[in-house]
DNA sequence: AGATTTTATTAGATATATTTAAACAAAAAT
DNA sequence: ATTTTTGTTTAAATATATCTAATAAAATCT
């Protein structure tokens, strides 16, 4: 599997021009070539480049980074980018959780996750635990420490664990605000959207949950044949800042009576312009103080 | 949202050549231009050559297919490929659970598939009504009477059912043979795999479910840690006959020592060559046959 | 077998994407 | 203020994909 310059683009948010230029000034990334001589990637070229990109957001320049050897890389990496948190507990178990992963050892990764829904329920276990876990395993693929079956394996076990909450909930009644709640073409995590499922329908919510991969023009027949009170997507893959600005404008236009929350990563959402009319959710807990205020709301009457 | 001429190749199975053809003799398709001259085709056009593909397929000759009007082709279509089976009863059932789909009534939805899972059993349920049901969606879409949304959505619940009733089951022991399930990189249906998972469950064999979208390589790292009996895997989407055999051929390279199972669209498994050492599952019951026996066999120990 | 239909192959022309290289503009550092 | 670093724009050349058109080969039907 290999990509191509505009794959990386893509992939990345940085421009086809720029990676060449890094490619030529620092000696960034060294594709292999076509017969032609095109430049073709591949995984170990991506990961490097989505460090590169990190490290260069949070302060270092492009010179210095690429003046440091594929380990040098790795290490500031780690250093910047630390597995650990400040809650040693947390820490703790999610290795755990980690290490049953890796060993494709689904019993004892059940139990445990298991045993920290029910002590921190799900949305505290997903903050506490589930979600820095996410985090982590983004970090590890991107180190080379875990390969996509591993990613695959854990989360569809947390998919299950929030599936199966979900199932539990008692069906939500005709009042209530309701939400559409999907993630655009080009994303694939959804396990964020299904958390807010969960969070939403706690909260006596209606929910019409999507998934991933919808086509805005789906959405648009969507909203066309039903009334919605909120719509709910997330972005949380690198884009282009234009691509990232178009796909929220074409929304905007679908959305004419229909209020657009967004969440995910603030790199991309924080650059996007014209999006007054959006909310932002910035957190977790942002979105669940959001939530429960109508529900209080209605409990007055 | 639209498609190149190789996009419909990928999605149709039928080279590019023969694409441009069909549209030169027959006027098959009537695609958009780009400024240039490159044909861009939308979802109709792609609807339309799916559905022209399989009539071809059923018999009829792509000059008579094409010699009709589009509400011809959609009429012969509806009489080849019709929505109704011998099963009056299911027939019902499945008609409801649609109308509460378009309508994006979970509730609805919710109750009656818990009914039919209660009465048949989650596997005699997708069997009977969860299969049909998305025979029939992929039909539906093909006239152009959903959109991805309303598939989208079923299938999230159809997903929860199935996840729910996995997270229900004892953990397996380590006694047992182990399955690595997954879908290629470009497949995208998972529900028959999740339930592929229920069904191994329930005969105590172990599972490691990896999901849709995993890449040859990952499997390849999997399985160089880890001793695996059986691999099955799915191949619905239509596909180039020489894309398959080249997935196959790097699959049967990785899996030396591993048995392979191989379900999905017999018309394009049915035209890969050297597959002696792969088992081809026809149907759901004989997969449901192969599993049981080992069961059967340990019981009498 | 022979005719018809359908698919595959070839070739040269055009469109689009990628490449190199240089010049330019903006931002950051000194 | 000046230099250095960084990112963008432009241009012309090449690679790849797509276009048309004609022909060859294969499959199917009568």
């Amino acid at each position: 599997m290999t990509y191509s310059i505009s794959d990386l683009e893509q992939l990345s948010g940085i421009h086809s021009h720029t990676i060449r230029i890094w490619e030529q000034r620092y000696k960034a990334l060294s594709p292999m070539r076509s017969q032609g001589n095109t430049r073709l990637y591949d995984d170990k070229q991506l990961r490097k480049l989505l460090n590169i990109v990190s490290l260069n957001k949070s302060g270092f320049k492009i010179s210095k980074i690429c003046s440091l050897s594929d380990e040098g890389i790795e290490k500031l990496f780690d250093q910047q980018f630390s597995y650990s948190s400040d809650d040693d507990q947390a820490d703790y178990y999610i290795s755990q959780l980690i290490r049953h992963g890796l060993a494709f050892d689904e019993r004892s990764f059940n139990a445990l996750i298991d045993q920290g829904i029910y002590s921190l329920g799900l949305a505290g276990c997903y903050r506490k635990i589930i979600y820095p876990l996410l985090v982590r395993l983004g970090l590890m693929w991107r180190k080379d420490d875990i390969c996509p079956a591993h990613e695959h394996f854990l989360c569809n076990i947390i998919r299950q664990k929030i599936f199966t909450h979900i199932n539990n909930l008692q069906p939500a009644g005709q009042s209530g605000e309701s939400w559409l709640l999907f993630l655009p073409e080009d994303e694939d995590h959804d396990i964020g959207l299904l958390l807010a499922s969960y969070m939403l329908r706690m909260q006596h919510h209606q929910v019409i949950f999507l998934g991933s991969k919808v086509p805005l023009d789906s959405v648009k027949r969507v909203l066309s044949t039903l009334k919605v009170s909120h719509v709910l997507l997330f972005m949380i893959k690198s884009r282009l800042a234009a691509a990232a600005q178009k796909l929220i404008d074409q929304l905007s236009e679908i959305c004419s009576s229909t209020k657009i929350h967004l969440a995910g990563n603030s790199q991309v959402i924080g650059k996007l312009t014209h999006i007054d009319h959006i909310n932002w959710f910035k957190s977790l807990a942002e979105f669940e103080k959001t939530i429960q205020y109508p529900a209080l709301h209605e409990r007055n009457f």
